[in-house]
Formats: structure tokens, C-alpha cells, sequence
DNA sequence: GACCAGGCACATC
DNA sequence: GATGTGCATGGT
């Protein structure tokens, strides 16, 4: 029950995560295209305001690659407004949009066969797409086994022990890919039950109450932790 | 009214 | 390098 290795306490928290949620079958998105432009929308923002701009893109016709590069600015803005920072995210849309026009002839599919740390790299250098926007976009889009870090993982690491006080995300993300299979379908699942557990019940305050990962508050050895 | 939400870039020291 | 701030809507 309190596993005192990195990978048997993270195991541990997986099975009691699903046992409590069961599988969440992320990304709630059909495609690629919208995973990719939900990845955006949502930085910082409640999915509900993602879900409202998401429906308007649809609803414009906008939810397509050439559409998105073609769509004027303000109208862009206009359709995302409900996601939030839709002045700065409508410049993020279309600095990811240039992108993939100017350097893969606005094939996103064509991303599939990259080099994963190529392509991590190339999104990494848009302006606008930080670790987590980028690994979002790997992982639920195009399938790479690759950890998502987010704000409830950092939380939820946190409060049960597993990385102390001060962290980079690289740090955190590297815990869970250096002791869980490299396997995508894994993280992808495992990202999308530490989200419903942080939505439920790691939020700022209160802390943890009648979390299902409540007493897995054990101290994981530092040597386990790489 | 305060606080929160699948972040990120940029300024300033 | 660390630390602070702007960006904005909608729900609790």
C-alpha cells in the first residue's frame, strides 16, 4: 500500500486513480487539428471557456488548417474570445499556423513521421508554445510517448511526496517517464486521472479532501527519485 | 468580491 | 538565474 520506490508508488497511484474515475479517454477532441488548437486555448483557462471557443471555430468553419491561416485576425480573436487572452492566444493560433504552413506545407499528419525531439524542438521554438502546450500536442495529438507536466501533476506530486518544494518541469516530467513504461497510451491516461483528481480535489484550498490518493503521503526515497 | 482555471513570454533586478 | 507581471473570460 506504501510503496517506497518512485515506480511503485507512482503504479500505485495509477491503480487507485482509475479504480476511483475509471478511463478517461482523453483528449476530449476529435482531431488532431482541434487537440492541437485546444492545447493552446486552454493554457491557463477553465476547459469549459476552451469547449465555447471551440464551437465557435467549428461553427465558422474555422477548425481546419487553411481556414486558420487564412482567417483575419480579429475575426479569430472574435471567435475565441470565451477561452480568454484571445488577443495573445490569437497571435499563439497563428504563430502555430505559420509554422506548420512555412515548414510542413500545413501537413499536420506529416508530423507523425518526425523524430520526436525534432519536432518537440521545432515546437518549442514558436513563440507561444511552452513544455506543456508542446508536449500536449505530441502526446494527445500525435501519439508520442511523451509525460505531460501541468499545474494539478506539480500539485498532486507535491502533496504526496514526490518531489519537494522546488522543481523545474522538466525535473518532474523526467520522475514520471524515468519510472513508468514508455508507453503513450499510459501517459496519456495517466495525465487525464491526475487532472480529474485535480479538478476534484487537489485545488489550492481546501487541500485533498476526500481525495482517493488520500494516506499515499509517503516519502519516496531521494536516492529513488534519479 | 475573491479565487480559480490542462501557461507563457517578457521585463527588471 | 530568480522573481514579478500582463494577459481575460466565465464559474464558484
Amino acid at each position: 500500500m506504501h510503496p517506497s520506490t518512485a515506480a511503485g508508488t507512482l503504479r500505485a497511484f495509477y491503480e487507485a486513480l482509475l479504480e476511483a474515475y475509471g478511463p478517461q479517454q482523453w483528449w476530449p477532441g476529435q482531431t488532431r487539428t482541434e487537440i492541437a488548437v485546444g492545447a493552446i486555448l486552454t493554457q491557463n483557462t477553465n476547459w469549459k471557456n476552451v469547449e465555447r471557443a471551440i464551437d465557435n471555430l467549428r461553427a465558422a468553419g474555422c477548425l481546419d488548417w487553411a481556414a486558420l491561416r487564412d482567417v483575419e485576425p480579429a475575426r479569430l480573436a472574435e471567435l475565441i474570445r470565451p477561452a480568454g487572452y484571445y488577443n495573445l492566444k490569437t497571435r499563439r493560433l497563428k504563430n502555430l499556423v505559420n509554422w506548420l504552413w512555412t515548414e510542413h506545407d500545413g501537413d499536420f499528419d506529416s508530423l507523425t513521421r518526425m523524430a520526436p525531439d525534432e519536432l518537440r524542438e521545432q515546437l518549442l521554438s514558436i513563440n507561444g508554445v511552452g513544455p506543456e502546450t508542446a508536449d500536449s500536442i505530441l502526446l494527445y495529438a500525435l501519439d508520442v510517448p511523451t509525460f505531460v507536466v501541468d499545474a494539478y501533476s506539480a500539485r498532486v506530486a507535491q502533496r504526496h511526496g514526490l518531489i519537494g518544494e522546488d522543481f523545474t518541469y522538466d525535473e518532474l516530467k523526467a520522475l514520471f517517464e524515468d519510472n513508468l513504461p514508455d508507453e503513450a497510451p499510459l501517459y496519456n491516461e495517466y495525465h487525464a486521472l491526475i487532472v480529474a483528481v485535480g479538478k476534484q480535489h487537489c485545488k489550492p484550498r481546501p487541500l485533498c479532501e476526500g481525495c482517493p490518493l488520500e494516506g499515499f503521503d509517503h516519502q519516496v526515497a531521494k536516492a529513488d527519485l534519479g
